[in-house]
DNA sequence: CTGAAAGCGCTTACAG
DNA sequence: CTGAAAGCGCTTACAG
């Protein structure tokens, strides 16, 4: 790295740069060459009226020709608005995300708008200046995927601001906004009366962090489930935690560590989570489901396989990116009525780990 | 959806939206406040000369206090850049690029940037409209995770036009870029003396796509180790793919049906298409590494589960969107040298799959 | 040290 | 139907 001079110097810059990045055409540009105004090319290029037929066929063609493409910053400021949406993802890494993410992506471009990604990060100490950024480069709206009570300052700031933001996933009680997701707390009884139907009754539960409502709510369905059978959680710590592979792994150890019997079913707050809770079971010798039973929650792209067959809870994540888009466009095209609840439909998966009788194979 | 009525009328929006969207502060409400210019106000805030220290504290002390942040959109139109770092990823289902992209937008963040993400779609459809997106955004520059032949003519046109760019993973011949990567054809080689120590003779390859060029080093490295020993591989059809599990699953299938005798292992050009491949393996009721080793590429998240403990090699994803967020911001402040490779270190992990002696539990 | 002016590239009322 | 002007909110030479 030592053999480069960066020239911060703008004068050497243009001469040396290898191929001279040529001013980009104007609006005012193409006026000069028809003959005309840039306010009148503005008119012509954006279809409104007040320019006659023939002397916009001549604009329109004039910027084929020349491949006149409107700077979009300028456009933005004069406009106010700016086609840009952003996206604020807790943890990349994690599995879960990106499925989201793609298909914000997609969504926003089918209705020509450009996304800006964020980073949260993993315990949102990243939200509050990622989601400022994003305002000041005038996103028409933000959507957040990992909301948790610590960003309720940053959070009541947006809305003070008069920028609409919905939420997927995860919300925050009490502050009024679009939410896109799966009605946790039945998803959490769907898959707890699977177990039980199975006929364990020896059950701990692993969940996710306590700050997402998402977490909780399927803790309290899985509970509620137990309870409707006279039952408890087998065990008394660690019902949540992070939704990690490494989260999972130790949880499980401490489960199966105590000198008293293994529990017969371990239920888990995502897949990464029983990832970890599927190694630690094998690490101890263990089979699964013979000896332990194990359920994920979301049915992240690798559950299917058949070396792992993760019985789990499919979480349609793409759709609820598209319908956070289709939220957030509405409020920032003029819809100004109260909150919608967006809970998409959900779907139990039925494979090896817990409660399959025929053959290992759903793929 | 019938219930809800957009208003186009911004004159309505302003009065129903429930949190009136009060005008955000401009550099001229402090001048006016603090009693000056805008342009002072300016100078004050950037830390530019030409402010009395008085002034300049008076200035900074309003600003704070009315929690004054520029508009971005005017600084970047002004200032002709805008702080923003374009980045776009082929498939964002692929496991293997969300961890890219994040190093890049946290690298991007520790500098200041901003990082528009965009699709390229899988087959690159999408690229030459997302980069001309992003530039007509005026990104400083932008960054190709997987670019292939057919997108060398939009390319040529972001050169021309000036707008740095690198590539990760993935380069396109003659087109003289900076490029972030692993020497693929050395880890090929590697990969497959390593399959070949285990004492294997008949092995198959399962490559990539053949328009990536780090599928293409990877087979040439394979077919080279072979070479050496003299050897072969036993298929000669599907050695390029989709790096899918589907993908995996079908050309696997088709290696394992024929009447002759299976291959002793089979070398897959990334994680995906591995586990695909062992699917296909477990549901013919063979062993893996018993009857069958495999080894994947990349080393994504969840190969080092016990279940699946798949051999592999390791390609520093974060490394590599940091180093290629470094060279962007280089090119973008002024280095107008040479093309550079920047390639970084990869590592043979040895898990279950293939080749582990000791007993499988690397995690 | 300070301020008024011009301009980035658009769009939008507003006169002719 | 057409064009000249003003302005979005900044920054940057340029005079006082």
């Amino acid at each position: 790295m030592a053999d480069l001079q960066p020239r911060q110097d703008s004068q050497h810059r243009e001469a040396d740069s290898a191929p001279s990045a040529e001013r980009r055409m104007t609006a005012s540009d193409i006026a000069r060459i028809v003959g005309t105004s840039s306010a009148t090319v503005s008119y012509a290029l954006n279809g409104n009226p007040g320019v006659s037929d023939a002397l916009r066929a001549r604009i329109l063609e004039v910027a084929r020709e020349h491949g006149f493409r409107p700077n979009l910053l300028a456009q933005g400021l004069r406009r106010g608005r700016s086609d840009v949406i952003g996206l604020l993802l807790a943890d990349i890494a994690n599995p879960f995300y990106p499925e989201i993410a793609s298909r914000v992506i997609s969504a926003a471009a089918e209705s020509g708008h450009q996304v800006f990604l964020s980073h949260a990060g993993i315990d949102g100490a990243l939200l509050a200046t990622a989601a400022r950024a994003l305002v000041d480069h005038r996103c028409e709206g933000l959507i957040f995927t990992s909301v948790g009570e610590s960003d309720r300052p940053v959070l009541a700031e947006l809305r003070a601001e008069g920028v609409p933001f919905v939420f997927i996933n995860r919300y925050i009680d009490g502050l009024d906004a679009d939410f896109v997701g799966i009605d946790d707390e039945a998803a959490g009884r769907t898959m707890l009366e699977h177990v039980l139907s199975c006929g364990y009754t020896r059950i701990a539960l692993l969940g996710g962090e306590h700050v997402s409502s998402a977490s909780r709510n399927r803790m309290s369905g899985f509970v509620s489930a137990l309870g409707v059978a006279g039952l408890s959680p087998v065990n008394q710590e660690g019902l949540y935690g992070p939704l990690t592979h490494e989260s999972g792994f130790e949880r499980a150890e401490v489960l199966l560590e105590g000198g008293s019997q293994p529990p017969q079913a371990i239920v888990c707050g995502n897949d990464m989570i029983a990832l970890g809770v599927m190694d630690a079971v094998l690490a101890r010798g263990l089979s699964i489901p013979g000896d332990v039973a194990v359920t994920g929650y979301d049915d992240m792209s690798f559950a299917s396989v058949q070396a792992l067959a993760l019985t789990t809870l499919r979480v349609p994540r793409e759709a609820m990116g598209a319908a956070a888009v289709r939220l957030l466009l509405e409020r920032s095209s003029g819809y100004a009525g109260p909150a919608r609840q967006d809970l998409q439909r959900f779907e139990l998966v039925i494979r090896r780990t817990c409660g399959s009788q025929s053959n290992p194979g759903s793929r």
